[in-house]
DNA sequence: CGACGAAGTTATCACCTGTAGACTTGTCGG
DNA sequence: CCGACAAGTCTACAGGTGATAACTTCGTCG
Protein backbone atom coordinates (compact mmCIF):
# COMPACT_ATOMS: atom_id res chain seq x y z
CA UNK A 1 0.00 0.00 0.00
CA UNK A 2 2.50 2.76 0.85
CA UNK A 3 5.17 2.39 -1.86
CA UNK A 4 8.56 0.77 -0.77
CA UNK A 5 9.94 3.47 -2.77
CA UNK A 6 8.51 6.82 -2.18
CA UNK A 7 8.21 8.25 -5.61
CA UNK A 8 8.47 6.39 -8.97
CA UNK A 9 11.75 9.10 -9.46
CA UNK A 10 11.52 11.28 -6.95
CA UNK A 11 9.01 14.01 -8.26
CA UNK A 12 7.79 16.34 -5.71
CA UNK A 13 11.21 15.81 -3.67
CA UNK A 14 13.01 17.27 -6.79
CA UNK A 15 10.76 20.47 -6.84
CA UNK A 16 10.83 20.91 -3.73
CA UNK A 17 14.75 20.19 -3.40
CA UNK A 18 14.93 23.22 -5.83
CA UNK A 19 12.78 25.52 -4.36
CA UNK A 20 14.58 25.23 -0.79
CA UNK A 21 17.77 26.12 -3.24
CA UNK A 22 15.88 28.97 -4.52
CA UNK A 23 15.01 30.34 -1.31
CA UNK A 24 18.69 30.26 0.06
CA UNK A 25 19.82 31.46 -3.35
CA UNK A 26 17.53 34.28 -4.16
CA UNK A 27 17.79 35.34 -0.23
CA UNK A 28 21.59 35.71 -0.82
CA UNK A 29 22.15 37.28 -3.80
CA UNK A 30 18.86 38.64 -4.72
CA UNK A 31 16.77 38.08 -8.04
CA UNK A 32 18.96 39.52 -10.52
CA UNK A 33 22.02 37.98 -8.52
CA UNK A 34 21.60 33.90 -9.16
CA UNK A 35 20.69 32.63 -12.47
CA UNK A 36 18.57 29.37 -12.99
CA UNK A 37 21.56 27.17 -13.87
CA UNK A 38 23.02 28.14 -10.11
CA UNK A 39 20.25 27.26 -8.29
CA UNK A 40 19.41 23.76 -10.30
CA UNK A 41 23.10 22.67 -10.06
CA UNK A 42 22.45 23.11 -5.91
CA UNK A 43 19.51 21.20 -5.98
CA UNK A 44 21.43 18.38 -7.64
CA UNK A 45 19.85 19.24 -11.47
CA UNK A 46 19.86 20.47 -14.44
CA UNK A 47 18.54 23.84 -15.30
CA UNK A 48 15.49 22.58 -17.21
CA UNK A 49 13.99 21.25 -14.54
CA UNK A 50 13.03 24.95 -13.08
CA UNK A 51 11.40 25.61 -16.41
CA UNK A 52 9.22 22.07 -16.28
CA UNK A 53 8.23 22.51 -12.79
CA UNK A 54 7.93 26.35 -11.89
CA UNK A 55 7.58 27.41 -15.53
CA UNK A 56 10.28 30.53 -15.56
CA UNK A 57 12.68 32.40 -12.94
CA UNK A 58 9.64 34.52 -12.59
CA UNK A 59 7.36 31.82 -11.09
CA UNK A 60 9.66 30.14 -8.93
CA UNK A 61 10.36 33.70 -7.37
CA UNK A 62 6.78 34.03 -7.07
CA UNK A 63 6.86 30.70 -5.05
CA UNK A 64 9.58 31.49 -3.20
CA UNK A 65 8.27 35.06 -1.77
CA UNK A 66 5.31 32.77 -1.11
CA UNK A 67 6.88 29.90 0.92
CA UNK A 68 9.45 33.14 2.56
CA UNK A 69 6.63 35.42 4.26
CA UNK A 70 4.25 32.86 4.68
CA UNK A 71 5.48 31.84 8.14
CA UNK A 72 5.38 34.01 11.71
CA UNK A 73 7.76 36.67 10.64
CA UNK A 74 8.02 38.52 14.01
CA UNK A 75 4.96 39.56 14.63
CA UNK A 76 3.84 38.71 18.66
CA UNK A 77 0.71 38.21 19.82
CA UNK A 78 0.49 40.42 22.58
CA UNK A 79 0.22 43.68 21.66
CA UNK A 80 1.22 45.22 24.47
CA UNK A 81 5.32 43.75 24.67
CA UNK A 82 4.77 43.62 20.71
CA UNK A 83 7.06 46.64 20.12
CA UNK A 84 9.81 45.53 22.44
CA UNK A 85 9.97 41.83 21.43
CA UNK A 86 10.19 42.90 17.67
CA UNK A 87 12.41 45.07 18.32
CA UNK A 88 14.56 42.81 20.10
CA UNK A 89 14.09 40.71 17.17
CA UNK A 90 15.66 42.61 14.78
CA UNK A 91 18.36 43.35 16.50
CA UNK A 92 19.04 39.54 17.27
CA UNK A 93 19.01 38.76 13.40
CA UNK A 94 20.67 41.83 12.21
CA UNK A 95 23.58 41.03 14.74
CA UNK A 96 27.70 40.50 13.97
CA UNK A 97 27.10 36.45 12.94
CA UNK A 98 23.02 36.36 11.96
CA UNK A 99 22.61 33.70 9.71
CA UNK A 100 18.74 34.07 9.49
CA UNK A 101 18.08 34.35 6.21
CA UNK A 102 14.84 36.04 6.54
CA UNK A 103 11.98 37.60 4.11
CA UNK A 104 13.29 41.29 4.73
CA UNK A 105 16.53 39.94 3.40
CA UNK A 106 14.87 38.60 0.19
CA UNK A 107 13.36 41.97 -0.29
CA UNK A 108 15.71 44.25 -0.04
CA UNK A 109 18.13 42.34 -2.09
CA UNK A 110 15.44 41.70 -5.01
CA UNK A 111 14.03 45.38 -4.93
CA UNK A 112 15.71 46.62 -7.56
CA UNK A 113 14.03 44.76 -10.08
CA UNK A 114 10.31 46.15 -10.81
CA UNK A 115 9.36 42.28 -11.62
CA UNK A 116 10.07 41.46 -8.35
CA UNK A 117 9.33 44.26 -6.46
CA UNK A 118 6.14 43.72 -7.60
CA UNK A 119 5.63 40.36 -6.67
CA UNK A 120 6.88 41.46 -3.25
CA UNK A 121 4.09 43.73 -2.70
CA UNK A 122 1.87 41.42 -3.84
CA UNK A 123 3.45 38.58 -0.83
CA UNK A 124 3.42 41.25 1.50
CA UNK A 125 -0.15 42.31 1.06
CA UNK A 126 -0.97 38.41 1.27
CA UNK A 127 0.76 37.25 4.42
CA UNK A 128 2.69 40.07 6.20
CA UNK A 129 0.31 42.89 5.89
CA UNK A 130 -2.87 41.68 6.86
CA UNK A 131 -1.41 40.00 10.02
CA UNK A 132 0.48 42.96 11.29
CA UNK A 133 -2.46 45.02 10.77
CA UNK A 134 -4.36 42.86 12.56
CA UNK A 135 -1.86 42.93 15.96
CA UNK A 136 -2.89 46.58 15.77
CA UNK A 137 -6.03 48.12 16.94
CA UNK A 138 -7.32 51.51 15.80
CA UNK A 139 -7.58 54.16 13.11
CA UNK A 140 -4.85 53.70 10.29
CA UNK A 141 -3.64 50.36 11.29
CA UNK A 142 -2.60 49.76 7.68
CA UNK A 143 -0.33 52.79 7.26
CA UNK A 144 0.82 52.31 10.91
CA UNK A 145 1.92 48.90 10.28
CA UNK A 146 3.80 49.35 7.32
CA UNK A 147 5.34 52.31 8.83
CA UNK A 148 6.34 49.75 11.57
CA UNK A 149 7.68 47.48 8.70
CA UNK A 150 9.38 50.44 6.95
CA UNK A 151 11.65 50.76 9.92
CA UNK A 152 12.53 47.28 10.31
CA UNK A 153 13.12 46.86 6.79
CA UNK A 154 15.09 50.01 7.03
CA UNK A 155 17.16 49.23 10.05
CA UNK A 156 17.95 45.46 8.63
CA UNK A 157 19.67 47.36 5.25
CA UNK A 158 21.71 49.74 7.34
CA UNK A 159 22.66 47.33 9.74
CA UNK A 160 23.27 44.57 7.59
CA UNK A 161 23.27 44.80 4.11
CA UNK A 162 24.89 48.17 4.15
CA UNK A 163 26.89 48.13 7.12
CA UNK A 164 26.90 51.13 8.76
CA UNK A 165 29.51 51.54 11.35
CA UNK A 166 27.01 53.64 14.08
CA UNK A 167 24.34 50.71 13.78
CA UNK A 168 26.60 47.34 13.49
CA UNK A 169 28.82 48.48 16.78
CA UNK A 170 25.90 50.01 18.50
CA UNK A 171 25.04 48.53 22.56
CA UNK A 172 22.23 46.07 21.49
CA UNK A 173 20.64 46.70 24.54
CA UNK A 174 20.42 50.74 23.55
CA UNK A 175 19.29 49.62 20.25
CA UNK A 176 16.56 47.60 21.11
CA UNK A 177 15.36 50.75 23.79
CA UNK A 178 15.47 53.22 20.98
CA UNK A 179 13.75 50.87 18.18
CA UNK A 180 10.75 50.24 20.94
CA UNK A 181 10.49 53.91 21.50
CA UNK A 182 9.98 54.46 17.83
CA UNK A 183 7.67 51.22 17.10
CA UNK A 184 6.00 52.23 20.22
CA UNK A 185 4.70 55.55 17.94
CA UNK A 186 2.70 53.13 15.27
CA UNK A 187 2.03 50.05 17.60
CA UNK A 188 -0.29 52.41 20.83
CA UNK A 189 -3.49 53.46 19.03
CA UNK A 190 -3.81 57.22 18.80
CA UNK A 191 -5.19 57.58 21.46
CA UNK A 192 -6.04 61.44 21.32
CA UNK B 1 46.38 82.87 -24.03
CA UNK B 2 42.59 81.80 -22.45
CA UNK B 3 42.32 79.19 -25.45
CA UNK B 4 39.87 80.26 -27.82
CA UNK B 5 38.91 76.20 -28.28
CA UNK B 6 37.90 75.70 -24.73
CA UNK B 7 39.24 71.79 -24.57
CA UNK B 8 40.78 70.01 -27.72
CA UNK B 9 38.19 67.39 -28.47
CA UNK B 10 35.43 67.75 -25.74
CA UNK B 11 38.16 65.88 -22.77
CA UNK B 12 36.09 66.70 -19.78
CA UNK B 13 33.02 67.65 -21.43
CA UNK B 14 32.24 64.09 -22.62
CA UNK B 15 33.61 62.60 -19.38
CA UNK B 16 31.00 64.90 -17.47
CA UNK B 17 28.15 63.50 -20.18
CA UNK B 18 28.98 59.89 -19.19
CA UNK B 19 28.61 60.52 -15.93
CA UNK B 20 25.51 62.34 -16.12
CA UNK B 21 24.04 59.46 -17.66
CA UNK B 22 25.43 56.89 -14.83
CA UNK B 23 23.58 58.62 -12.38
CA UNK B 24 20.67 58.57 -14.12
CA UNK B 25 20.94 54.89 -15.16
CA UNK B 26 21.95 53.77 -11.84
CA UNK B 27 19.53 55.59 -9.71
CA UNK B 28 16.78 54.17 -12.07
CA UNK B 29 18.18 50.59 -12.37
CA UNK B 30 20.54 49.63 -10.15
CA UNK B 31 24.19 49.07 -10.05
CA UNK B 32 23.36 45.42 -12.01
CA UNK B 33 20.07 46.83 -13.42
CA UNK B 34 22.21 48.97 -16.39
CA UNK B 35 25.25 48.06 -18.38
CA UNK B 36 27.88 50.22 -19.51
CA UNK B 37 27.10 50.29 -23.34
CA UNK B 38 23.77 51.58 -22.02
CA UNK B 39 25.39 54.43 -20.01
CA UNK B 40 27.66 55.41 -22.96
CA UNK B 41 24.84 55.34 -25.45
CA UNK B 42 22.68 58.38 -23.38
CA UNK B 43 26.03 59.89 -23.37
CA UNK B 44 26.54 59.53 -26.72
CA UNK B 45 29.48 58.12 -26.53
CA UNK B 46 30.75 54.22 -26.61
CA UNK B 47 31.26 51.78 -24.65
CA UNK B 48 35.09 51.97 -24.20
CA UNK B 49 34.93 55.54 -22.72
CA UNK B 50 33.80 54.72 -19.89
CA UNK B 51 36.98 52.70 -19.25
CA UNK B 52 38.99 55.13 -20.36
CA UNK B 53 37.85 57.54 -18.13
CA UNK B 54 36.90 55.95 -15.02
CA UNK B 55 38.89 52.98 -15.32
CA UNK B 56 35.90 50.39 -14.67
CA UNK B 57 32.54 49.90 -14.06
CA UNK B 58 32.87 50.01 -10.42
CA UNK B 59 35.32 52.99 -10.64
CA UNK B 60 32.40 54.59 -12.79
CA UNK B 61 29.81 53.73 -9.71
CA UNK B 62 31.90 55.15 -7.09
CA UNK B 63 32.20 58.33 -8.82
CA UNK B 64 28.57 57.98 -8.69
CA UNK B 65 27.86 57.24 -5.28
CA UNK B 66 30.38 60.66 -4.69
CA UNK B 67 29.00 63.29 -6.77
CA UNK B 68 24.50 61.35 -5.78
CA UNK B 69 25.49 61.80 -1.78
CA UNK B 70 27.85 64.83 -1.97
CA UNK B 71 24.50 67.37 -1.86
CA UNK B 72 22.81 68.39 1.26
CA UNK B 73 21.21 65.28 1.43
CA UNK B 74 17.72 66.47 3.09
CA UNK B 75 19.22 67.97 6.27
CA UNK B 76 17.82 70.80 7.86
CA UNK B 77 20.07 73.01 9.77
CA UNK B 78 17.12 73.90 12.82
CA UNK B 79 17.71 71.22 14.63
CA UNK B 80 14.37 71.84 16.34
CA UNK B 81 12.35 71.29 13.52
CA UNK B 82 14.76 69.08 12.19
CA UNK B 83 12.38 65.62 12.95
CA UNK B 84 9.56 67.70 11.28
CA UNK B 85 11.26 68.98 8.29
CA UNK B 86 12.85 65.85 7.24
CA UNK B 87 9.80 63.89 7.79
CA UNK B 88 7.96 66.50 5.36
CA UNK B 89 10.57 66.58 3.08
CA UNK B 90 10.54 62.67 2.56
CA UNK B 91 6.72 62.12 2.53
CA UNK B 92 6.97 64.76 -0.64
CA UNK B 93 9.82 62.92 -2.30
CA UNK B 94 8.12 59.87 -2.40
CA UNK B 95 4.71 61.00 -2.99
CA UNK B 96 2.98 59.29 -6.67
CA UNK B 97 4.48 61.52 -9.13
CA UNK B 98 8.09 62.13 -7.28
CA UNK B 99 10.29 62.05 -9.71
CA UNK B 100 13.05 63.13 -7.47
CA UNK B 101 15.68 60.01 -8.06
CA UNK B 102 17.64 60.88 -4.73
CA UNK B 103 20.57 58.86 -2.72
CA UNK B 104 18.09 57.20 -1.41
CA UNK B 105 17.19 55.33 -4.40
CA UNK B 106 20.51 54.66 -5.62
CA UNK B 107 21.12 52.95 -2.30
CA UNK B 108 18.21 50.97 -2.06
CA UNK B 109 18.33 50.11 -5.76
CA UNK B 110 22.17 48.82 -5.60
CA UNK B 111 22.14 47.54 -1.99
CA UNK B 112 22.00 44.05 -3.44
CA UNK B 113 25.49 43.69 -4.82
CA UNK B 114 27.68 43.25 -2.30
CA UNK B 115 30.67 45.73 -3.70
CA UNK B 116 28.25 48.61 -4.89
CA UNK B 117 26.76 47.80 -0.86
CA UNK B 118 30.81 48.50 0.25
CA UNK B 119 31.03 51.74 -2.08
CA UNK B 120 27.57 53.11 -0.67
CA UNK B 121 28.86 52.67 2.44
CA UNK B 122 31.58 54.53 2.14
CA UNK B 123 29.82 56.95 0.87
CA UNK B 124 27.37 57.18 3.64
CA UNK B 125 30.80 57.54 5.77
CA UNK B 126 31.96 60.15 3.92
CA UNK B 127 28.99 62.87 2.92
CA UNK B 128 25.87 61.73 5.07
CA UNK B 129 26.80 60.12 8.46
CA UNK B 130 29.18 63.42 9.38
CA UNK B 131 26.37 65.75 8.00
CA UNK B 132 23.64 63.99 10.16
CA UNK B 133 25.16 63.25 13.33
CA UNK B 134 26.65 66.69 13.34
CA UNK B 135 22.99 67.59 13.52
CA UNK B 136 22.40 66.03 16.66
CA UNK B 137 23.56 66.42 19.57
CA UNK B 138 24.05 64.31 23.05
CA UNK B 139 25.33 60.49 23.28
CA UNK B 140 25.66 57.94 20.51
CA UNK B 141 24.98 60.47 18.06
CA UNK B 142 25.74 57.93 14.95
CA UNK B 143 23.78 55.27 16.36
CA UNK B 144 20.37 57.62 16.45
CA UNK B 145 21.92 59.61 12.93
CA UNK B 146 21.85 56.37 11.66
CA UNK B 147 18.74 55.05 13.09
CA UNK B 148 16.81 58.04 11.28
CA UNK B 149 18.25 57.34 8.28
CA UNK B 150 16.72 53.86 8.33
CA UNK B 151 13.86 54.73 9.09
CA UNK B 152 13.88 57.23 6.16
CA UNK B 153 15.74 54.37 3.91
CA UNK B 154 12.87 51.47 5.03
CA UNK B 155 9.78 54.31 4.02
CA UNK B 156 11.47 55.19 0.97
CA UNK B 157 11.32 51.43 0.00
CA UNK B 158 8.35 50.42 0.72
CA UNK B 159 6.57 53.29 -0.33
CA UNK B 160 8.16 54.04 -3.19
CA UNK B 161 10.02 50.73 -4.65
CA UNK B 162 7.35 48.43 -3.50
CA UNK B 163 4.05 50.55 -3.98
CA UNK B 164 2.65 49.04 -0.49
CA UNK B 165 -0.94 50.46 -0.46
CA UNK B 166 -1.18 51.66 3.11
CA UNK B 167 1.94 53.85 2.30
CA UNK B 168 0.97 55.03 -1.06
CA UNK B 169 -2.40 56.15 -0.66
CA UNK B 170 -1.94 57.49 3.18
CA UNK B 171 -2.90 60.77 3.96
CA UNK B 172 0.42 62.82 3.39
CA UNK B 173 -0.46 65.16 6.58
CA UNK B 174 -1.34 62.18 8.60
CA UNK B 175 2.19 60.05 7.64
CA UNK B 176 4.33 63.33 8.21
CA UNK B 177 3.09 63.53 11.76
CA UNK B 178 3.55 60.28 12.21
CA UNK B 179 7.26 59.74 10.71
CA UNK B 180 7.68 63.51 12.96
CA UNK B 181 6.98 61.50 15.90
CA UNK B 182 9.09 58.38 15.08
CA UNK B 183 12.09 60.88 14.23
CA UNK B 184 11.74 62.76 17.33
CA UNK B 185 12.88 59.80 19.48
CA UNK B 186 15.97 60.20 17.97
CA UNK B 187 16.41 63.65 17.24
CA UNK B 188 15.61 65.05 20.89
CA UNK B 189 19.13 63.78 22.70
CA UNK B 190 18.56 61.53 25.49
CA UNK B 191 17.27 63.98 28.45
CA UNK B 192 17.58 61.68 31.24
C1' DC C 1 52.72 73.17 -41.98
C1' DG C 2 53.45 68.83 -40.38
C1' DA C 3 53.75 65.51 -36.89
C1' DC C 4 52.77 63.96 -32.24
C1' DG C 5 49.45 62.81 -28.92
C1' DA C 6 44.94 62.71 -27.25
C1' DA C 7 39.93 61.42 -28.28
C1' DG C 8 37.00 58.20 -30.07
C1' DT C 9 35.66 54.01 -32.72
C1' DT C 10 35.37 49.17 -34.56
C1' DA C 11 36.01 44.48 -33.89
C1' DT C 12 36.30 41.01 -30.80
C1' DC C 13 36.95 38.04 -26.73
C1' DA C 14 35.26 34.83 -23.29
C1' DC C 15 31.51 34.25 -20.60
C1' DC C 16 26.84 34.13 -18.84
C1' DT C 17 21.64 34.72 -19.28
C1' DG C 18 16.79 32.44 -19.67
C1' DT C 19 14.37 29.42 -22.48
C1' DA C 20 13.17 25.74 -25.98
C1' DG C 21 13.09 21.22 -28.39
C1' DA C 22 14.62 16.72 -28.81
C1' DC C 23 16.52 13.10 -26.60
C1' DT C 24 17.52 9.32 -22.97
C1' DT C 25 16.62 6.76 -18.86
C1' DG C 26 14.29 5.00 -15.00
C1' DT C 27 10.11 2.95 -12.87
C1' DC C 28 5.70 1.00 -12.34
C1' DG C 29 1.26 -1.26 -14.08
C1' DG C 30 -0.41 -4.95 -16.48
C1' DC D 1 8.67 -9.43 -18.50
C1' DC D 2 7.84 -5.48 -21.17
C1' DG D 3 5.88 -1.41 -22.89
C1' DA D 4 4.38 3.21 -21.78
C1' DC D 5 4.80 7.41 -19.51
C1' DA D 6 6.92 10.45 -16.66
C1' DA D 7 11.52 12.27 -14.86
C1' DG D 8 15.55 14.09 -16.15
C1' DT D 9 19.41 15.46 -19.34
C1' DC D 10 21.93 17.24 -23.63
C1' DT D 11 22.45 20.45 -27.10
C1' DA D 12 21.58 24.69 -28.61
C1' DC D 13 20.00 29.40 -29.47
C1' DA D 14 19.75 34.32 -29.51
C1' DG D 15 21.08 37.89 -26.88
C1' DG D 16 23.64 40.46 -23.47
C1' DT D 17 27.82 41.18 -20.06
C1' DG D 18 32.31 43.83 -19.05
C1' DA D 19 36.67 44.42 -20.79
C1' DT D 20 40.78 44.63 -24.27
C1' DA D 21 43.67 45.57 -28.32
C1' DA D 22 44.31 47.73 -32.48
C1' DC D 23 42.85 51.24 -35.39
C1' DT D 24 41.27 55.98 -37.19
C1' DT D 25 40.39 60.88 -36.67
C1' DC D 26 40.93 65.29 -34.90
C1' DG D 27 43.31 69.28 -32.63
C1' DT D 28 47.14 71.78 -31.23
C1' DC D 29 51.92 73.20 -30.69
C1' DG D 30 56.63 73.52 -32.20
Amino acid sequence: MTRSTPRPRNAAATRQAILDSAVVAFTRHGYDGVGVREIAAEAGVTAMLVNRYFGSKEGLFTEVVDVSFAPATMVPADPAALAEQTARALVERTGPQADHLGPFELMLKSAANPRAAEIIRAGIQKHVGARFAAALTGPQAGERAELGLALLAGTWLMRRLIGTPGLRDADPESLVARVTRMLAVVVEPPSR
